[in-house]
DNA sequence: CGTATATAATAGCAAATGTTATTATAACTC
DNA sequence: GAGTTATAATAACATTTGCTATTATATACG
């Protein structure tokens, strides 16, 4: 393992370390693709976890925090403070419980659900320009693979 | 433990959602991937991103700080930090460029050297065990997709 | 040459994130 | 139904990261 190939500006990979570069490889793929979609997102005022969350309670109003959580994949206390801010800046609401007094239910204000749609168009577009030289089909292998990747890790996390 | 229950009020997820969701599925197979190597990394005393230093260095040493920054998609003023903590535990060194009076180049130290076997071993079984459902031709689409996203994204960042 | 601009490395502060502990309430057990 | 254990949310603190200068040196230009 002594190929020295300081050629120009992209080293030349060897199969073995393409392979070994799997992780940051997805590390940073995720990173510009987060970037890249925050650079267009900027007329929102919205951050990427303050998207996240906005788009997993359109689809389910009234869910606890745990339960957004659960479904969004993120740290309880990094959450709180993810919704303290959407509090204050008036995009959603924490109502009591009914039946349960710990807990919390979510609910958007009225100001966020105009501010979904421009929010997916943003994504889409993002979406579109970064799997530009992917086929159809290439586009539905790679998220087929990704979520089978995904379903692996959370099992082998929760042991 | 979270995307295919759909135990209560989520639906379950539409052609378009999962489409919208490729983001945050990048993220999240990014987090849980690094999550499940540090795990098995603690051993190294070494983080992430210093594996990441190490992987680069092995096969580039005596580059400059702004090389590797550009080599390992890292901030400089990152890596800066990195590369400050590897320096005070004597995994690196930085030697005054005879050429040029800013710049350093980078070296491994010895006590390196055995640890990398170490790190790309556990590299490589982490990898294994996050693809395990995948067939190796699966495996390497999976590469080769998100090298192709990848190109895309450092070419529209660099806009 | 000497001045303008670019680059390598870094400092210092602000924002985001992870970690551990705390409080209130619910659920379970005997 | 009294005491233990589990859960929802949060607070307080430590660590990491991102952002905006700053300094020293190199390169380009006229």
């Amino acid at each position: 393992m002594k190929t020295n190939e300081a050629t120009t500006s992209a080293p030349a990979p060897a199969p073995a370390e393409r392979l070994r570069n799997f992780g940051f490889l997805m590390r940073d793929v995720s990173r510009l693709y987060a970037a890249y979609f925050q650079r267009h997102a900027r007329e929102l005022e919205l951050t990427l976890p303050q998207c996240k969350v906005l788009g997993h309670l359109s689809r389910n109003e009234g869910i606890s925090q745990a339960r957004l959580a659960e479904l969004s994949d993120t740290d309880p206390m990094t959450l709180v403070r993810t919704l303290d801010r959407m509090q204050q800046d008036h995009w959603i609401e924490r109502r009591a419980d009914p039946a349960d007094r710990r807990a919390h239910r979510l609910y958007l204000r009225e100001a966020a659900k105009p501010i979904l749609n421009r929010m997916w168009k943003i994504a889409d577009q993002c979406r579109q320009e970064a799997m530009a030289s992917l086929s159809p089909e290439q586009r539905e292998q790679l998220i087929e693979l990704l979520e089978r990747v995904h379903g692996t890790l959370s099992a082998l996390e929760a042991k």
